[in-house]
DNA sequence: CACTTGATGTAAGAGCTATTCACATGAGTT
DNA sequence: AACTCATGTGAATAGCTCTTACATCAAGTG
């Protein structure tokens, strides 16, 4: 890849052809190397290639490129998500589990995006197309959840938000108290995976699904 | 309050005389008011009315001040969380509950606390007394979950430890997503204390505890 | 082709911050 | 009174954010 330079060394010139996205890469390199909190726009000009002033041409300050690194992430995030729902196949219970590992495997293996998103404090006020990207991933995640309650008769029917909400914070509490990045903050008797899978069947089985039976 | 000062007005002197606790104030205000992003070791001093380089004879750094903070923070919570166990009384059932409750209550009326705990990313390792606070933190939920399993007949009881892992993460998710501050990250049709009760009783009912009955 | 124009880069600087160092102060102890 | 140690000051370094004035280049236009 080469968003920064052309195929030979040195920049192609006064220009630099594609900074936007090479300082979006760079930031992403940053966090993942040194922390949400290590990331400098400085540092991503210079890993770029660029004085530290150039990365003012592409985003109003330091806060708006992050916004804009959280914005990718939600759409990513939305694509896995979506994938691993996978319209209800083979089953609405299996394919909300399904979900689930793929919010995990998320902030596994992305943890400059998943920093981006939840940890550093973009304010969403300042940033509207940042919370509607949040909100088009939530809302497979509500999709979802709709889909699952229907297969309950109505009179049993859990309200489909509420269910969504609860799958969305339990997701969240477990990546971000266990699952982040390669250092687990506290040692456990059995994966983050495991963690989360059990804590699904647990609380499904509470609103009444029982797993085989509730396949549709 | 006067830390800082004696009552009258200006400095008792070249020494401040409780500049160690004046500077965690001035953290946990800052925190408050800007976020923990906002806050610096040079305007912690500057509230505290001392120069920019007497931070240094009571913190090693910035980040030995935010886990001081952090400590401090979970030496509150593990008390507020011992009082809401209240040892299991009326019943371990309602008990647990209200462990939730207390849970979400800190986050929202100790919003900076509750960051400079679980948002700033002081790492743990280089901090081994905030670690043990938050294991005894931890402690407490655990403590309680295993009395509560023991409600139930040994053929269906639950691993504590994996309750109290779940317990600690769905409040957590829901705290960081729905309950930070004053501001909703997200509108809800339901408080977040409703959301995590309902959370609570939909997944110990999935354990096959059923309220009431489970008294004890 | 020469000339303008707009996007994108640079250099320099103001005003922050973290951190360190040599030095000042003063409270408590002999 | 003299000593000492903890605690605070001032000044210096280095790095960051963000602004401003100016430089460069690509593309279009007469």
């Amino acid at each position: 890849m080469s968003w920064t330079r052309d195929g030979k060394s040195g920049r192609r010139g006064y220009h630099h052809g594609n900074l936007r996205e090479a300082l979006i890469q760079a930031a992403l390199d940053l966090i993942a190397a040194k922390g949400p909190a290590g990331f400098t726009f400085a540092e991503a000009a210079r890993t770029a290639g660029v004085s530290a002033a150039a990365p003012y041409r592409h985003f109003r300050d330091r806060d708006a490129l992050l916004a804009d690194v959280a914005r990718q992430g939600f759409e990513r995030f939305e694509g896995i998500l979506s994938i691993a729902w996978n319209d209800g196949r083979p089953d609405s219970f299996t394919a909300f589990g399904n979900l689930g590992k793929a919010y995990l495997a998320f902030a596994r293996t992305e943890p400059a995006y998943y920093s981006a998103m939840f940890e550093v404090g973009v304010p969403l006020e300042d940033h509207p197309e940042l919370r509607k990207a949040g909100d088009r991933a939530f809302a497979i995640v509500r999709a979802a959840a709709e889909t699952l309650a229907e297969t309950m008769p109505r009179a049993k029917r859990p309200p489909a938000l509420m269910m969504a909400l609860h799958i969305w914070s339990m997701s969240h509490g477990i990546a971000s108290l266990f699952a982040r990045g390669d250092e687990a903050r506290r040692k456990l008797p059995m994966t983050p995976e495991e963690l989360l899978e059990a804590e699904f069947l647990i609380y499904l089985q509470g609103l009444g699904f029982d797993g085989m039976a509730a396949a549709g």
